[in-house]
DNA sequence: TATTGTTATACTCTATAACTATA
DNA sequence: TATAGTTATAGAGTATAACAATA
């Protein structure tokens, strides 16, 4: 066969092989929060928040790749149950800056305790310095 | 700081890494698919029927990681557009196998060379070899 | 009884536009 | 004029249950 239309192969094709990992991810995590009332999405939240200290909602969104639309869902949500603040941003009365509760940290700590375990079964096929890589290379990609 | 409530951190979640690249390579292909009146989904059900002649509808969604109910729209929208038929099964009369056209085979090449297009774009950080990497470490994730 | 394809349905996710209050 | 947050809304994606035809 030497005709030109070989086209691509599943297989063989990055967009796919990641949305169908990505996806399958984030499906197993969110059956593992079920028990807590959030989805992935909350965790992400959480998780940025843990990390950086007083983001504003555009912030978040740009950082975690969610439109500033759903950011306020999500944040209201975790305002609800008392993970997050909103406290008024120094010098812009417009910006409202995402702080992590006391509460909310704890809540995360045991979020991460389920999305490890997730990874941890998803990767299983993975040595250590193998997921390692996957990690860089991921990292290279969205950055 | 040497409390146990460290958790994870956005660039070293497998997880989010992976939905945040998969999320992104799919926006991109449905925009460069628009013209064609498909979308990502649409282009993978022609990828795995182009690769394996006459697979059944429930073959296909396991290949694909789509449920049952969504691959009958899929499939319908195909159909519609000529590029796939759904071919009676010889010996099971429950089962219909869905088989590329010549000229589902036509928009499949023209497809993929979209998405190689969107691929080299997202993927640009790496070189051959780590692309190669990527594929074969995402493989054996989904596998 | 179990399975394939199908329909209906509901829920989540994503994206856009429009509004408000501020800058 | 432009930006941050918000609201409303529509479309796409995902999941479940129920049904008809067939095994």
């Amino acid at each position: 066969m030497t005709t030109s239309k070989k086209g691509r192969t599943l297989d063989g094709d990055a967009g796919f092989l990641l949305s169908l990992a990505g996806g399958r991810l984030i499906r197993n995590l969110n059956r593992e929060l079920e028990s807590f009332g959030l989805r992935a999405r909350h965790y992400t939240v959480l998780m940025a928040t843990a990390e950086h200290g007083g983001l504003s909602q555009r912030e978040l969104g740009e950082l975690l790749g969610i439109d500033p639309s759903a950011v306020v869902a999500l944040v209201d949500d975790l305002q609800r149950e008392g993970y997050v603040r909103r406290d008024p941003h120094p010098d812009d009365r417009r910006t409202r800056l995402v702080v992590i509760t006391d509460s909310g940290r704890d809540a995360f700590a045991k979020a991460s305790e389920l999305a490890t375990k997730v990874d941890d079964e998803a990767l299983g096929a993975l040595d250590e310095g193998e997921r390692a890589q996957l990690v860089q290379l991921l990292r290279r990609i969205v950055s």
